[in-house]
RNA sequence: GGGGUGGUGGCGGAAUUGGCAGACGCAGCGGACUUAAAAUCCGCCGAACUUCGGUUCUUGUGGGUUCGAGUCCCACCCGCCCUACCA
């Protein structure tokens, strides 16, 4: 036998597979399907460690479930358009489809050392034309249902990456990107109209989705239930001045109106005398940038308008004031405010000067009059100072719920002054982006302005490659005259749309192309989507919840409801499916996988001196220093274990000490320059994300040419919990090693024994049939590190056989085939071999996975613990069938000597457990 | 500010959902083998006390329910993630 050499083994068996087909996915009527994906990569040249913790362990779950009987897909893909490959282009005059199709490359070699069972046959990379063509194919389909439409906006505009963005992709008023600032800016631009399935969206019945992400998707879409109420400008033509309430009960407190500086109606409400102060105010607001806007804090800012409204409740004359604290985007762009029960407009009421009328009597407390209110009342309580709804009753519920609600909403309709109304926080998805890397939008716009889509025989529309890049970043569609110029249906000259599509458009799809992606009547093989949607598990990382996660899930309605299913349905019926409801959603059950981070460090060795008080220190002067040696009385030096604002626990030789900096209080870092903070001390065990910058990256190529990807593979499903992620550990990945190491042995050695026993044989086999359950149910569970520790388990209890040879061969074959069946999943490689070298037939991989007989797991005798008042007093071996009684009788002989006579109040028997005697 | 999620040995993590807390592994310590080291093998490994048989304490903190709580309830503290003037 020789030594375990992956590099060895898994080039030879990567090849043999790929000879072999064996990944090779094919319909098959007969057997259960279960389409597993995994979130496709963007190409950026590297595959990193990331990558190989979201698929390997997808991959093992696929692998599981088809030795548990499934005909599995398990496809991979690349989402191939985006920006970092316009900006190689600009900065190393490279087209940015060399440098895509070039990192592809250099990653479906990475990934094939994976050894995962993705079928290359099925690829699919959106920046093919072959792709795109149904992108655009899309576009045109949903342009025409009016799912698609282009408006003038206020949108999120990048200087950074010159180009709008969605909401989903700006980040505290930053681009998720770079982090670099977002304006908002009046652009003509295209949407889809995902908020038509804003309530279906909110519904995740039938769907197996992690509570969090549907709780974002939930928050995202924020749905609120109140009123429109229309108040009348007190102008001439008294315009209409709609506002969204959720709080219509409030009517009669509301004292002023705030409008968005941006709204359409400050014009002709704004007074001569205003006019000066209201524009001054627009353009701050305009040029102001989301962050600059945060920054100011809470303090309120807003002009009058001089103009006056009519509240319809009461026909009172209110001032309308503009904010910036009122977005255009959200509600009508006009609120009415009620400062005594609404905390924004309490403060803007309070800084200005305007009126505050309460008209919540809060349960039992006293009555506050305007002047004594230090901030806005939110209570439950009974309505006052509200004519009709004087002594209605007001309680925490939202919408119709809320008897005040309900009767102002009646009141409301009633008189003609507003009605019920639903107002959502999600907005139509912007896809346009001013970029060259993206699919194309097919639309032209013809001499006489209006605009027409481009024949489906003439797309896809292509992106030309003969460009040049401007180092200033401008897309070339916009400057490129053989792309722009074009000509209608008609024939007559014409201007192309020079948009482009957001990337996310191309991955709201890509596991339909899969399926077939050769396909050319479609995007989609009807054929083939009948048998393998929808997707029964798809994983990847969490942070795509309010973006990828949506778009897919309102890509795949708008699809079902504009018939792109209706073949595929038919021929699922044909089939004997179940079709009612079978496309509602795109993937039935959603698992998300960690992230993997830095590895943990020491913390910094410090030195800190000041005052003492007590136990505490107040330091005026904390330094790094190298040891701690040449300690000064009355000073602090150890490691810094923790930190929390200047808050710092330092572990000295013999405790661990408080010191809190004080606040001008001196940072000393020799090793980074100039002045430093607190912030810069490194804290014991202080774990970041890996980074470049950092220097914590972990390189998964090094690692398997170290070790092989079965270790690889392995360690990482080992050593985190998957769905939670943790700090990398270099050296843990001994433990795995090691594992394999014994998985070699024990599946080469020829077992002779020596003094065989019944006893010996019938233990094995137990832990063989125990393992079988744990890692069965661990498997399907995603509980990956608790199946190969029970793997591990068994291969301790093989180590032991092995050195006492005194199991039966049969029970001794069994395990070994047991433990390399249940291993193969996670350790393709290693197990293939194995199987091979122990007279098996090609493949490991086709084998069933082994079900467990409970029977043979059962144990025989159990230990039961015995109590007295709930502490441990002792032990006792009962039959594992032992009844009740009996136990009791034993375990009542085992304390008896304790007891010393005392009659017991109470005895609880847990069979298999425990015997509590309560004296 | 709002929401989510987590807090268990030196570390990563387990705990059939209310029943022996710490599975499995890393690191560490002691021993064997070796001229030596690595590898390997054997043993120990939450803390304190101990007459070496045990005893007491221990799952962020403080209460509660229960024969019995890491698990359920109440209050609080801390970390991480998301979101944020959402009317």
């Amino acid at each position: 036998m020789s030594n375990y050499n992956p590099q060895e083994i898994e080039a030879k068996w990567q090849k043999k597979w790929e000879e072999t087909e064996l990944y090779r996915s094919k319909v098959d009527w007969d057997k259960p399907k279960h389409y597993a994906l995994t979130m496709l990569p963007y190409p950026s040249g590297n595959l990193h460690i990331g990558h190989w913790f979201a698929m390997t362990p997808s991959d093992a779950r696929a692998r599981f479930m088809r030795m548990k009987g499934y005909n599995v897909l398990f496809p991979m893909g690349f989402d191939a358009f985006g920006l970092p490959a316009e900006n190689a282009a600009v900065q190393r005059n490279i087209h940015p489809a060399k440098w895509t199709y070039a990192n592809i490359e250099k990653m479906r070699k990475q990934m094939r050392s994976m050894g995962a069972m993705f079928d290359w046959e099925r690829e699919a990379v959106s920046c093919d034309p072959d792709y795109y063509k149904w992108t655009e194919w899309f576009f045109k389909e949903f342009y025409e249902e009016n799912l698609a439409y282009k408006k003038e906006a206020l949108v999120n505009w990048s200087p950074a990456l010159q180009t709008v963005l969605a909401n989903e992709q700006v980040i505290d008023g930053k681009d998720e990107r770079l982090g670099q600032p977002v304006i908002q800016k009046m652009m003509s631009q295209w949407f889809f109209r995902i908020t038509k399935y804003a309530d279906e969206l909110l519904d995740f019945e039938g769907i197996d989705w992690p509570e969090p992400i549907r709780l974002m998707q939930t928050n995202w879409i924020g749905r609120s239930e109140g009123a429109k109420v229309t108040f009348k400008a007190d102008t001439a033509n008294q315009e209409p001045i709609v506002v969204f309430t959720t709080r219509p009960d409030t009517l009669w407190g509301a004292t002023f109106m705030v409008l968005s500086p941006e709204h359409p109606l400050v014009d002709v409400l704004t007074m001569d005398e205003n006019k000066a102060a209201v524009a001054a105010y627009q353009e701050t607001t305009a040029k102001a940038t989301e962050i600059e806007r945060l920054s100011e804090g809470k303090e309120k800012t807003g002009v009058f308008t001089g103009g006056y409204a009519t509240n319809p409740v009461n026909g009172a004359k209110v001032p309308v004031w503009i904010a910036d604290y009122v977005l255009m985007t959200y509600g009508t762009g006009a609120i009415m405010a009620v400062p005594a029960h609404d905390q924004r407009d309490f403060a803007f009421a309070r800084k200005f000067g305007l009126e505050i009328i309460p008209v919540i009597q809060p349960d039992g407390e006293e009555a506050l009059t305007a002047d004594e209110m230090e901030e806005a009342v939110v209570a439950s309580g009974t309505m006052i100072n509200s004519g009709p709804l004087d002594g209605v009753v007001v309680n925490s519920e939202k919408g119709r719920k809320n008897p005040a609600i309900a009767a102002a909403i009646d009141w409301l309709q009633e008189n003609g002054a507003g009605e019920e109304s639903v107002n959502y926080r999600l907005r139509d998805w912007l896809i346009s982006r001013q970029r060259y890397w993206g699919s194309p939008i097919p639309i032209v716009y013809k001499e006489d302005g209006t605009m027409e889509t481009v024949d489906v025989t003439q797309t896809p529309v292509t992106l030309p490659e003969d460009v040049d890049f401007e180092p200033t970043g401008r897309s070339p569609l916009t400057y490129y005259d053989p792309f722009l110029n074009t000509t209608d249906s008609s024939g007559n000259v014409a201007r192309r749309e020079t948009d482009t599509m957001d990337t996310f458009m191309c991955s709201s799809w890509y596991w339909y192309r899969y399926l077939n992606p050769n396909y050319g009547a479609g995007p989609m093989d009807p054929e083939e989507a009948a048998y393998w949607l929808p997707v029964d598990v798809y994983t990847g990382g969490a942070e795509h919840a309010t973006m990828h996660l949506l778009y897919a899930r309102f890509f795949n309605k708008a699809m079902r409801d504009l018939g792109m299913f209706d073949d595929a349905s038919e021929i699922a019926a044909k089939n004997g499916r179940q079709t009612d409801g079978l496309f509602d959603e795109p993937m039935v059950m959603l698992r998300n996988q960690g992230q993997i981070l830095g590895e943990e460090r020491m913390g910094d060795m410090v030195m800190a001196t000041g005052r003492w008080d007590g136990d505490k220190m107040y330091a005026d002067r904390v330094e790094v220093v190298e040891s701690a040696d040449g300690v000064a009385d009355g000073t602090v030096v150890g490691e810094l274990m923790r930190r929390t604002e200047n808050v710092m626990h330092v572990a000295t030789a013999d405790k661990t000490v408080v010191v809190e900096l004080v606040d001008d209080g001196v940072v000393e870092i020799p090793a980074i320059e100039g002045k430093n903070t607190v912030n810069q001390l490194k804290h014991h065990l202080e774990i970041q994300r890996m980074s470049k910058s950092k220097g914590n990256v972990v390189d998964p190529d090094a690692l398997v040419s170290a070790h092989g990807a079965d270790t690889v593979r392995g360690y990482l499903m080992f050593a985190f919990d998957w769905q939670r992620g943790g700090p990398w550990n270099s050296q843990g990945m001994a433990g795995f090693t090691r594992f394999l190491d014994d998985v070699w042995t024990l599946g080469n050695a020829s077992y002779i024994p020596k003094k065989e026993n019944d006893k010996a044989s019938r233990a094995l086999r137990r832990a063989t049939h125990q393992a079988m359950q744990k890692a069965t149910r661990d498997m399907e569970a995603f509980s990956f590190n608790t199946a190969l520790a029970s793997l591990m388990s068994l291969r301790n209890t093989l180590k032991d056989a092995q050195k006492k040879t005194n199991v039966s061969v049969a029970a001794w074959n069994e395990a070994v085939d047991s433990m390399l069946l249940m291993l193969a999943p996670v350790s393709p490689f290693i197990t293939e071999e194995l199987w091979e070298a122990r007279g098996h037939g090609y493949s490991i991989h086709q084998q069933p996975w082994p079900v467990a007989d409970d029977e043979i797991a059962k144990e025989e005798t159990l230990e039961i613990v015995v109590q007295i008042n709930g502490k441990i007093r002792g032990k006792i071996e009962v039959a594992a069938d032992a009844s009740r009684e009996s136990i009791q009788d034993a375990a009542m002989a085992e304390i008896a000597d304790r007891l010393a006579g005392k009659e017991p109040k109470k005895v609880i028997v847990v069979p298999g457990r425990l015997v509590n005697v309560v004296v």
